[in-house]
DNA sequence: TTTTGTGAAGCGCTTCACAGCT
DNA sequence: AGCTGTGAAGCGCTTCACAAAA
């Protein structure tokens, strides 16, 4: 059955919390104090990663509704995370680069924690050379001119774009270009793009309102 | 009648889109062509508002369930815009703070478009001095133990947190005994703090995650 | 006894379809 | 003709309530 996407979006925060739960089981009810969501709901989402998920079920052929982890015990962080992971189509690496590299976007390229190998941090682009040049980075960067050819080559699949808003819609159609699977956009501006390229904004001055108005 | 969760984030992203179109007027069919969601969901999200609106209401008593807008023109940005305002309660202008001033935290400093009054950058803090004395800022930089007067003194309401991880609780704690209500919280932990602080994570992860999910 | 897992009931949101206005 | 506004139908998600496991 397919996972509705509201649940995608808790699975994908409960994830978050098993990760820093130091390995620590986690019961539904626990997870409910966490986040707010009631138990059920909790329970409700993890079962429907259990008709797809191979690695869920158990050796012994499963018959009938098959208990998992273990009845009294929580949800096991080293089961429960690959398994919301494969279901939610995570669990492959995947290359990512940065492109303009002021304040935003240098601040990405320091970033602990691109973690677990779930992303990769595989190279920096700017149009400013001098930044290129001197910014320190654990992964190459690049002038910008050159953001086709190096994302083809290392099979970069998703960028930040952290460039001011009125470069932000020609360097999204460069990325376009170039092959970029899914882009993160920083500036305030809607981009349009041919739909083979997935979108995601994220604006301070939203996440203000989108705060004020739970505020209310 | 209550809004329901789902049309209120709706409706703050049409916010935006109405604002990016120069004041032009947008029909419920323009708009599902620009957010995807279908034209009725759009007609009836706006539908919501005129219950509780005064504004949305023209001056003769409305009989009925009455026209606004004017039949075959679209929406209006300046009635629409307001209108959806006072709806989510962001119709008052409300003071926010930056709190760690490092590559991040800086990048929201000189933020154009604190826009249209709704929120006004009040304050930076850093517990490193040099960075306070240094940094340009259209609003004044104060080291960190001035936090709880400054926060007072000027009614500030939110702060972006935007120190390390490591100095992410602590950071929060200070805040909420200064009487913060809201914190955005770029940080990849859970805070803990008392109930009456609202507090909405944002971290890159999780959006470069979710972005993911969304292309699979 | 505690906690998971899940059919089924209940309910809230989305979609439909059409009336009403310009 | 074109587009908005909205009751009502339809449907998908949440919640319930209880069986099964440890």
């Amino acid at each position: 059955m397919a996972i509705p996407e509201s649940a995608k979006k808790r699975l994908l925060q409960l994830m978050r919390f098993l990760e820093q739960n130091n390995g620590a089981p986690l019961s539904s009810a626990e997870a409910e104090a966490l986040t707010g969501w009631s138990s059920c709901t909790i329970r409700k989402d993890i079962s429907y990663l259990s008709d797809r998920n191979p690695l869920w079920d158990t050796e012994e052929d499963r018959e009938g509704p098959g208990q998992k982890v273990g009845g009294a015990a929580g949800y096991l962080p080293e089961q429960l995370i690959p398994a919301i992971r494969k279901a939610l189509g995570l669990d492959r690496r995947r290359r990512f680069c940065v492109v303009g590299l002021g304040r935003l976007g240098s601040a990405f390229l320091n970033f602990r924690a691109y973690e677990l190998g779930e992303f990769e941090l595989a190279a920096g682009f700017d149009t400013n050379v001098n930044r290129v040049e001197i910014l320190k980075s654990p992964a190459p960067l690049y002038p910008a001119y050159k953001m086709g050819e190096v994302i083809n080559r290392f099979s970069v699949e998703l960028a930040l774009l952290c460039v001011p808003e009125d470069a932000a819609q020609a360097a999204a159609e460069k990325l376009a270009a170039a092959g970029i699977r899914g882009i993160l956009n920083f500036a305030p501006i809607a981009l349009k793009l041919p739909p083979e390229v997935t979108v995601r904004n994220v604006y301070v001055v939203d996440e203000l309102r989108a705060l004020a108005v739970r505020m209310a």
